[in-house]
DNA sequence: CGGCTGGGCCAC
DNA sequence: AAACGTGGCCCAGCCG
């Protein structure tokens, strides 16, 4: 037996993969529901793709495509009369041959260059040439995902691209023979934490996590080839290396857990395996990299490539430090008011007792169902028997039913305890903090996404749960208004300016010109001026007029005129919405403020399709203006017409939507993007620290006796990221415990110090 | 059991 | 015939 293949039977040992000679006997049912469960798994698009490609060099596999095909489309194949669980037994077989196969070829196959260090003199020559490198790149391996808690650095491999050569250095591996950890981190550092040398990553975040955890700041982040994808192509189903090099490089690439399996770790892999798999991560890196960089020199994407250089590669330092830092959760307070909201929520659950038969789930959706719209026969105004918070407060408008509102109740207790005041606490590490990830690239339009867990969506009423340590403040700097603003920018539009420039309020100015009324029956908490902001977000979104109406609890004629009084009011808003649609048709893509891409891929043609079709719709009705309903004309509109119309108007308003709103959204994003920059360093001078972000705002912990200057300072850092044709505002916010008692600038500097 | 989906709901 | 943009998490219920 070769080493490879010696290498592969010990993998597959520490797998828990039984040899084959002994799989045969045993036939159990345990092992039995152990095949089926690992069947269902990793069965995922790129499997299939990966498939397709290998068709040709294995005619079995088009017999599972076939299956698959057939699934989709809901028929089944004549030539492939496979139940679902032959098909994927086939796949399952075929999948661990390959993966055997896959890892044999690979390690068969180690690039030249591809080295193992596993001695000190090895390690100080590859170090030597390393710092002759203008840029490198660089990718840790680990036990696991959780860096916060129980995972860590078990090697880590580094690619010299002027020297072409890719290093795997096992610092923690089960068996083999390596370097102490410290030793390597330790020889490691200069270059590591040199910002001079660059250094190429594919998620920089994680990496830089790691090797925090090692006592290594890595420094001078060239490039995230991670986040580079996401500004090409923003909405890519995968953003795995291995996907992305299969698709783009052409080199086929499996993921670790294809290779290895979901539950290995990386600990347990030989180490000649490993260095196959591990230095051709950074080399893949290297050549992605280097494609990109083929494709932003391109005049078209000039912008985004400086999008990328001045925001998005400054902003994920910012995004580490955020994770570093972590929230205070204060346990104590968490655990008596989880219980206070649990006594609360054991009367309102004796309540419904009184309205709903016995054993039923007040949590389940298909059980209310029943009762509501089967037992209890009450009229489907939802028309799809929702049990929705609206449609239930709706139905309780017509009914009256006491244990309708005390469900709601109980929705809003049982939403609060069980995913926030009971299950934020489980976050929390061995540090005491709890740190919540901020993806910049979670988002089509380029906001920001949370996650594990999403801290920006934590109800005001758990905000409180989190804190400052001793002596500290959470210090928060939202803008104001950020979104309109945007719009005001862009559009244009004069008068929709003047209240920003003047500095008065501007719903109540929308409202008095729109509504026709003085000023003054449109201030603060009149009916007017929230109807006015519910109108602009209509706007801004693209909301249909019967939305619109219904939010407004006006009839859909009411909306429209509504809206059109608005587009008279405001004439250049509603001239930029309509040349955003026409953009996108002519482009198929928007582009923000700061040059950040949305693409809708395939909508020129539906946008001639909706052309056309609306055009024969108003040549047969005589008409010069598309009615808004088509339905209403039975017999002078062919059934066909109406229905291929509707289709393609469907898709195409939605892509309208899509875009104007990309373009406010993403260049509200954009600015925010640059503000967080600037105040990470102005943050760092006076030594504080970046907390969160939540779209619009910014929170940091800061020294309770910050001074003013300071505030100033940390204020101008967010005003002073853009130059808008209108004023830019920001409000600051001071408070020991989130959303509560928050004072602004002026309440907290002259405050009664305890 | 573990993955997946749909309904519901929190934030901006 | 009909859906307001961007997200993530929890629970039921289903599946293999």
């Amino acid at each position: 037996m070769s080493k490879v293949q010696t290498s592969i039977e010990n993998l597959k040992i520490n797998l828990g993969e039984a040899p084959a000679a002994a799989a045969e006997k045993k036939t159990t049912r345990a092992k039995q529901a152990k095949e089926i469960k690992e069947t269902s798994l990793n069965v995922t698009e790129a499997d299939w793709e990966r498939v397709l490609l290998m068709k040709n060099s294995n005619p079995d596999m088009v017999k599972i495509r076939d299956v698959r095909e057939s699934w989709r489309s809901g028929d089944t194949l004549p030539q492939a009369k496979f139940s679902k669980t032959e098909a994927l037994r086939m796949w399952k077989r075929f999948s661990i041959e390959r993966r055997e196969q896959t890892l044999i070829d690979m390690v068969a196959n180690t690039p030249k260059n591809y080295t193992l260090i596993q001695d000190e003199a090895a390690l100080d020559t590859m170090v030597e040439l390393m710092e002759k490198e203008p840029i490198i790149s660089v990718d840790t391996e680990t036990t696991g995902l959780d860096l916060f808690g129980i995972d860590h650095l078990v090697g880590l491999s580094v690619t010299l691209p002027v020297a072409d050569l890719h290093y795997y250095i096992p610092t923690r591996h089960d068996e083999g023979k390596q370097i102490p950890n410290d030793v390597v981190m330790n020889k490691l550092r200069p270059c590591f934490e040199n910002p001079a040398i660059g250094k190429v990553l594919f998620n920089a975040k994680f990496d830089t996590h790691v090797l925090i955890n090692e006592g290594v700041r890595l420094n001078g982040l060239a490039a995230d080839a991670m986040i580079i994808m996401w500004l090409l192509s923003e909405d890519l189903l995968s953003y795995r290396l291995k996907d992305l090099a299969t698709k783009f490089l052409k080199e086929p690439s499996d993921t670790f857990a294809e290779l290895f399996g979901k539950n290995c770790k990386f600990n347990t892999i030989p180490l000649d395996i490993a260095l196959a798999y591990a230095a051709k991560d950074t080399d893949l890196t290297w050549r992605f990299y280097q494609w990109q960089l083929s494709h932003l020199s391109k005049d078209k994407l000039k912008e985004v490539h400086t999008l990328y250089k001045t925001v998005e590669n400054p902003l994920v330092e910012v995004c580490i430090n955020m994770e570093q830092t972590g929230f205070i959760v204060d346990t104590k307070f968490a655990k008596e008011y989880g219980d206070i909201l649990k006594a609360e929520l054991a009367e309102a659950e004796a309540e419904l007792w009184n309205y709903f038969p016995k054993d039923i789930n007040f949590n389940s959706p298909t059980q209310l169902k029943k009762i509501f719209y089967e037992d209890w026969q009450l009229p489907d105004i939802s028309k799809k028997q929702s049990t929705d918070a609206d449609t239930l407060k709706r139905l309780n408008d017509e009914v009256e039913h006491d244990g309708i509102k005390t469900l709601l109740r109980y929705r809003e207790l049982t939403k609060l305890v069980g995913t926030y005041v009971d299950k934020l606490p489980n976050n929390i590490k061995e540090d005491g903090r709890l740190h919540g990830g901020f993806k910049q690239n979670g988002t089509v339009t380029g906001r920001f996404a949370s996650n594990n867990p999403n801290l920006q969506n934590i109800p005001t009423l758990a905000r409180r749960l989190f804190i400052a340590p001793p002596g500290q403040i959470i210090f928060g700097a939202d803008y104001s208004q950020i979104e309109p603003r945007v719009l005001a920018h862009i559009s244009g539009d004069e008068h929709f300016r003047e209240p920003y420039n003047k500095g008065i309020d501007l719903y109540a100015t929308l409202a008095a010109k729109v509504f026709k009324k003085p000023i003054e029956e449109c201030g603060d908490g009149t009916k007017l001026r929230k109807m006015m902001k519910v109108g602009l977000l209509a706007v801004m979104y693209g909301t249909t007029m019967r939305t619109l109406a219904k939010q407004l609890r006006i009839s859909v004629e009411e909306a429209e005129q509504f809206i059109e009084d608005f587009y008279i009011s405001y004439p250049q808003v509603g001239l930029w919405i309509k040349s955003v649609w026409e953009q996108v048709k002519r482009d198929e893509f928007v582009t923000t403020m700061y040059g950040r891409k949305r693409r809708f891929p395939g909508h020129g043609q539906q946008a001639i399709q909706y052309d056309k079709l609306a055009k024969e719709i108003c040549e047969r009705l005589g008409v010069e203006k598309l009615p808004s309903n088509i339905w209403a004309f039975k017999k002078e509109l062919p059934y066909k017409l109406k229905r291929a119309f509707q289709d393609v108007k469907g898709k195409v308003e939605r892509v309208r939507r899509m875009a104007v709103n990309a373009i406010i959204q993403g260049s509200a994003a954009d600015v925010m993007k640059l503000a967080l920059i600037r105040l990470d360093a102005a943050a760092t001078t006076l030594g504080y620290a970046m907390l969160a972000t939540v779209h619009d705002e910014a929170l940091l912990y800061v020294d309770e006796n910050i001074t003013v200057e300071e505030v100033d300072f940390l204020e101008e850092a967010m005003t002073g990221a853009c130059t808008l044709d209108i004023p830019v505002k920001v409000d600051a916010m001071f408070t020991y415990r989130w959303g509560e008692n928050e004072l602004n600038k002026k309440e907290w500097f002259s405050r009664d110090k305890k």
